[in-house]
DNA sequence: TATATTTATTTGACATATCAAATAAATAAT
DNA sequence: ATTATTTATTTGATATGTCAAATAAATATA
């Protein structure tokens, strides 16, 4: 670490680390879903779990209320999803999973368990929790300083 | 880590992770140089550094080509860069800096060594290794398993 | 109650990611 | 030398990221 150039820091290797894991997912999702993304895919699995707004979602999975308005047309016009206005605050969005989005996950729950086991095949318990732990402290340090 | 929920693994920290330091960085870049992105800048300074052809400049940040010529053409649009053709190989191209594209790279060292060190503040040199090689280890078993 | 402020979502503009197909030049094979 | 293949880059189409501004509904305040 002594020579800091911009690709021999550990942000560097995050970055690379991330979109090789990217890869993966999409490759491996698009065998089974063709027209499904990632980023779909993870978020149709999260409403199905959890019953909450858009802006909720948008805060769990880290995106932009701008970016999830547009994933979220996007997969009601594939029929994953349908939107309703929230009648005790028309605000708020209600979305729910359709019948054919319900299907694709229960093709996709495999397959994602599967990447997950790929990425992390040969880790240690110790090693994930160090992980963790690492990542924890560089995203607290990044936002103590930006807003 | 038993009850896997998409937003309860290690890969879901990562991406966090990487969102939050982007965010830093870009809001401090900003601050000094309002008009260049992120990747723009990583992009400058690396071109200053190596002398390479655009696509050998692409594996290196980890950037898609098509990506790589689409940003290419935004910073010789902002005067940061000029593009000519390689005259040993038409095929490539040779990218120079700018007078204003090496102004604006002096103009950016001290921050991005500053977004840097904030990020990874209060991290022994240990945890930075382990951190390397944990991520490595991942980014091989991503890629030996999609290509 | 009327007005001001906050909250949830959307839209516009621009940057980047990704895949597939197209170009054009260089190199290999016939 | 001609043809086939490979390599470097570009273009098109679509998805997502990010910021700022716009809407519309809910809540707070005067």
């Amino acid at each position: 670490m002594k020579f800091e150039t911009p690709t021999s820091t550990v942000l560097y290797s995050i970055e690379e680390t991330i979109k090789a894991y990217r890869r993966l997912c999409q490759q491996n999702i698009s065998s089974i879903v063709p027209t499904i993304t990632v980023d779909q895919a993870l978020i149709l699995i999260i409403i199905d779990r959890e019953d909450k707004s858009q802006s909720e979602i948008a805060d769990l999975v880290f995106k932009d209320y701008a970016s999830m308005t547009r994933i979220i047309k996007l997969m009601i016009n594939k029929n994953y999803l349908t939107k309703t206005i929230d009648d005790a605050d028309k605000r708020k969005s209600e979305l729910k999973i359709t019948a054919s989005g319900k299907e694709i996950i229960e093709k996709l729950n495999p397959v994602i368990k599967k990447n997950r086991e790929t990425a992390l095949n040969s880790l240690s318990e110790q090693e994930l929790k160090q992980l963790f732990e690492i990542l924890n402290k560089i995203t607290q340090n990044c936002k103590s300083n930006s807003k």
